[in-house]
DNA sequence: AAAGATTTGTCCGTATGTATG
DNA sequence: ACATACATACGGACAAATCTT
């Protein structure tokens, strides 16, 4: 039988990361869980085909995010194996949906300006070309750890204080319901995967390099009518999202 | 003002695949349309603030994606910008799905075997540790481009000839029918993006090194009894995975 | 308690890939 | 195409800590 070595040279993404990606992965299958402990530096190198140094490279990576930690002598531990579940569903709230997985979940509102709707943004809230729409920046942490960063567009004659509600409550929902907005529901999804850039790396708190998941949603009151046009980006290796039908 | 490079240095993804990686999404998000152009290499390299031969080499593999082409003198135009939207619902079905996007969507069965339930398997399909299942693995293309690769699992006492069927079908849902299961609703999907390892690679007709978005799904008959698990990778840089909610 | 095996940590050198100018 | 600097990956040798017998 044919070793499969899972890893590839010479494509841009060193072969460090990518072990680091899959043991990262190994972990939050519970691969390790009987024993709580990484296979030895030597076994992996073999498991991968690379030389132990490389793999020493990995697990290095993965110790500098927090999610392992190696003894002289015993071997290397998984200290952390959870993945934020994200919920998307007709009803998505992002507190909510976290709300049993973590103790402490806050947002924070980082930039925020009024601007003309872009052909992009307008299509998205059915608006015309031009008209006023709020762009807010925001961020979101789980127990401390940064989890989503999103951009989000709303119609500024409708919402016109939108900035000032979510920065006192911390919340869209919240702030909807502040302007009279009592319910809302999610009716589209779009979700891509790229590497992050150099914004995302910091305000999530990347290990450089990362990946991110974005989301490409509109929100839309009972009556249908779009309220909110956003983009989140999630560090890809500390959540799934999780659909529901 | 301060420049933003979106790009960062000694991460373990070399900086022409993060330059690569953003053209790529430009592309998609239709920010060339104007023009049907890539910008200059030069000003391309200020952008990102790097030299000209690192954006050289991101184009280059772009251009052996297929996505862009380079002309002396004249400078780089955009061939393709499609990105196929798998629709995720309910009642996800994959031909149907892209039927409007693609001529011709085709599934072609990899390998399979019967195999004992494993712990992960067993919990998903609601079945008891080591009871009979089929493991198939399968790819679509879609106008010739591969688009998925699964590998889907199914209770072999109820559906014993699911590799049959498929091999002479080219469909799950037919499959399902033939062995008298005529309809079937998605019942959860879970979505997670990781760097692609070299076996994805080589089925997907990955340019190496590239993400893929996993969904891991489990479909049940009307009443709610699981009839499939499946693990699916998508090639991240030519899908978005839409959700109908 | 001692010896040997296992496992991580450190140091050397060399070849190739990446990025700049 | 050339030159330069640094990152990546490999290989080997040995030290240090821990576990097993």
């Amino acid at each position: 039988m044919v070793l499969k070595k899972n890893v590839e040279r010479q494509i841009g993404v060193a072969l460090w990361r990518q072990i680091a990606d899959r043991i990262r992965l190994s972990i939050s299958n519970g691969d390790y869980d009987q024993t709580g402990m990484v296979p030895p530096e030597i076994k992996l190198a073999g498991q991968f085909g690379v030389n132990r140094h490389t793999v020493r490279s990995a697990l290095a990576a993965l110790a500098e995010e927090g999610l392992v930690e190696a003894i002289q002598g015993r071997g290397t531990m998984v200290r952390r194996k959870e993945r934020l579940s994200f919920p998307i569903s007709r009803r998505t709230r992002l507190s909510q949906g976290l709300s049993n997985q973590v103790r402490d979940i806050r947002s924070r509102l980082l930039a925020h300006e009024e601007l003309p709707a872009t052909a992009e943004s307008a299509t998205a809230l059915g608006l015309n070309l031009g008209e006023k729409l709020i762009r807010m920046d925001t961020t979101s942490s789980a127990d401390g750890r940064p989890v989503s960063y999103s951009t989000s567009y709303f119609p500024a004659a409708r919402f016109p204080d939108m900035a000032r509600h979510f920065e006192e409550l911390g919340s869209i929902t919240k702030s909807f319901a502040a302007q009279g907005l009592a319910d809302y529901v999610r009716v589209s999804t779009e979700i891509v995967a790229r590497h992050a850039d150099a914004n995302e790396l910091a305000t999530l708190k990347l290990s450089a390099g990362a990946i991110v998941l974005e989301t490409i949603a509109v929100n839309a009151d009972p009556d249908g009518v779009p309220v909110q046009y956003s983009r989140s980006r999630f560090a890809a290796d500390r959540v799934t999202l999780k659909m529901e039908t």
